[in-house]
DNA sequence: CCGCGACTTCAGCAAATGGTTAAGTTGCAT
DNA sequence: ATGCAACTTAACCATTTGCTGAAGTCGCGG
């Protein structure tokens, strides 16, 4: 699976036709096949059939259709990054959970990347289990995210800020305001967020203590919109007790108590020990312990449209 | 920037050594110097240097670093993908547009795909303004989201679903239930999803025809998360009116009227006119039009978690 | 300042790549 | 049935790739 097969392969999805790929690449019909037959030999599948006009596409084709353009776009990317990066464009590479992603991370990067110019910051989503493997193969510069009891050597960690977990439901809900039993909480309704789908995550622990079944478990694709089901009075949510004090206070939801629902949780940031740290990341792990640092973390997560760029987001349903 | 040389420097980004990486790939420390050597002068970056313990990465080695793991992970999921796609695996490729990801896709998918065993279907966020690129190089079967008034002759459309977009605030805003003006409006916090960043959505059509200036906007990462803020009193937000009907019910939220801020949008489906359209996408375009699938798009956004994995997630900030 | 460890360059060689032309298949339209 | 358009295969060749061993260079510690 070679650049140039991608390539051409790449053409013939877009032409639908091998003839036009060639014109297009500017190389004989034959060329065109060649390629194509090392790509049926590797992948072992026949990729596309000659119908009277034209091609159809293999289910397989069609596959490989997709990853090819997203393969040659990340490529291209690349040799744009690294020279962007050779003429002094500085970027900062982190990778952070997703509840982190969410509600702390967008104040903090915010308030970072305006003290320099010219600094690019990436945010990366993933499961703190991954945090080793990014670090350990440099694809991030840093995480930030839950700490983790089983860290390398070679991986430096510094926490920077505690937070509850609570349980709220909305003031509508029946055990709004009461102490429950881990009977009672099995059989609610759990509204939650993507952290949910990653074993290690405080929630999933919580599930799996209470043993709730996963016909009860509601699983959001961020961790707003649980709270707002919460609100309405659909079932029970989990979140960071900081960002909801405004709406425990005017009573939109309310706590729910029980024996181990009130969790500790800490935030860690880690980096590779390995002998020079680069600037930047020194001077990020020194900020996360400001107080002005730690204030953005804890109220604001909208930013400046200017300065926002979301990018890929693939969800899949087997 | 081959496969063989993107492996290469891999190994050396997690080793952190050339002579380890050449141990572990099995070859002379030449051929690894070699491979490096070609991505030097490809990128145009010295990538590592030689320091007296080990080397030491520039800038742009660490972001190939990154890049590299990337792009060979992407190769690698390929192939298993083509090879599933063959032996029968069906999978359903879907593009869509922010809003309709987060409010109405994941409901409709739940229903769609329990319909079949052994379906998977994927689904990828994206500008719609790119569908018509998606869907001409293959790189998705359909494209949901609002309609678009420019469409090649290759693409066929069947729109179904139409709702309105309305603005809402808080009960304790001072525009609460009142009908404001055009003027009143450009003075506002405004309160946005991650469609306000696409130019085309009706979102941020409905910013420049205020003229709120970019400073008084406040994009957060979900369309979920600006309701929130709204219900607090920190300012106006849009969304689809169905999608808050309960909160408009029980007062958490409230309607706000002005000239022009009930819009209404149409969500549509579109796919290549093509020669054999696969049957899972007629299936697809056919079961949106039903009661069924409108009342999962209406009302359902949590799934199960056994069925759903989110992926990648990356954020810029520049 | 010498030596060592580690990365780089060089020469040379076998194998693979990527291309060409020409001939061969194949499915559909006439 | 025949012809056509379009994909595939075959034969062949120039070039590049990828390796290796050997020699070269560089930075640092003693």
């Amino acid at each position: 699976m070679t650049p140039a097969q991608l390539r051409v392969f790449a053409a013939i999805a877009r032409h639908g036709s091998s003839r036009e790929a060639a014109a297009e690449l500017e190389v004989s019909e034959a060329a065109v096949s060649g390629h194509v037959s090392s790509l049926r030999k590797e992948l072992g599948d026949e990729l596309f059939k000659r119908t009277g006009s034209g091609i159809s596409f293999t289910p397989g084709g069609l596959r490989l259709a997709s990853r090819a353009v997203e393969m040659l776009g990340l490529q291209d990317q690349t040799m744009h990054e690294v020279r962007a990066a050779g003429d002094g464009q500085r970027i900062l590479r982190i990778a952070v959970s997703s509840l982190f992603g969410e509600v702390a991370a967008p104040g903090l990067i915010e308030l970072f990347s305006t003290r320099a110019d010219d600094l690019q910051v990436e945010m990366n989503v993933s499961s703190p289990d991954q945090f080793p493997r990014l670090l350990a193969s440099r694809s991030v510069d840093v995480t930030m995210g839950p700490t983790s009891s089983t860290n390398p050597e070679s991986i430096r960690v510094k926490e920077f800020l505690r937070y509850q977990m609570i349980a709220v439901v909305g003031p509508s809900h029946e055990l709004a305001g009461r102490t429950a039993d881990a009977r009672l909480l099995a059989q609610q309704t759990w509204l939650l967020g993507p952290s949910a789908v990653d074993p290690t995550s405080v929630a999933s622990r919580m599930l799996r203590r209470y043993r709730v079944h996963e016909s009860s478990q509601r699983i959001f694709q961020n961790h707003s919109a649980p709270l707002t089901e919460a609100a309405a009075g659909n079932g029970v949510a989990l979140c960071a007790a900081h960002s909801v004090s405004t709406q425990l206070a005017d009573g939109r939801l309310s706590r729910l108590e029980a024996p181990g629902v009130n969790t500790d949780g800490t935030w860690a940031a880690s980096w590779l020990r390995h002998g020079a740290t680069s600037p930047l990341v020194n001077e990020l792990i020194r900020f996360i312990g400001t107080p002005r640092a730690i204030q953005a973390m804890l109220t604001g997560s909208g930013t400046n449209i200017a300065r926002f760029k979301p990018r890929v987001h693939v969800t899949l349903w087997s």
